[in-house]
DNA sequence: ACTGTGACGTGCT
DNA sequence: AAGCACGCCACAG
């Protein structure tokens, strides 16, 4: 998995996110494949931002805490996303340092890992360290 | 090759 | 709940 296919999964997982809900960058990762590049999500979502020609919900997106991550003080990236948020009718919570945080005990979507289709050979994954071997029985529970 | 950085995550105080 | 330390991984200097 190359850049240009982790780009193309993170577009496809994010436009799947219902309206009224939120995951995290880290789930993001997982469901892609490639569990350890939360940071490399929100890359992902700076560089498909602009002009994507079937706009995708980028703000469903934030840190697994439920905070609206600031991009840096002089810029108001974390505004335009609470404004979408709650255009939607998701409750955003002000904090008392200012930080903007979502209830992901309500408003989260952290469907289980396999069962979205990222559209991207899931095989080329990260298989770094620990890869179970392929049978892995899910079949317990 | 090394260091700093970032739309992050987890664990501990 | 909030802060901090440390781990993480690709990229820019």
């Amino acid at each position: 998995m190359d850049s240009a296919q982790f780009h193309e999964a993170v577009y496809n997982v994010v436009r799947q996110i219902p309206q009224q809900h939120v995951t995290s960058y880290g789930h993001v990762a997982k469901l892609v494949g490639m569990p350890r590049h939360a940071r490399h999500v929100g890359q992902a979502l700076k560089f498909l931002m602009p002009g994507v020609q079937p706009p995708i919900p980028w703000h469903r997106v934030l840190a697994a805490s439920g905070v609206i991550s600031s991009r840096g003080p002089e810029t108001d990236g974390a505004q335009r996303q609470r404004e979408a948020l709650e255009a939607e009718g998701v409750e955003v919570i002000d904090g008392r340092t200012g930080e903007m945080r979502v209830d992901l005990r309500r408003w989260g979507w952290f469907p289980p890992v396999g069962s979205i289709d990222t559209g991207v050979d899931a095989e080329a994954a990260d298989n770094d360290g620990e890869n179970h071997s392929q049978q892995e029985r899910e079949d317990e529970d």
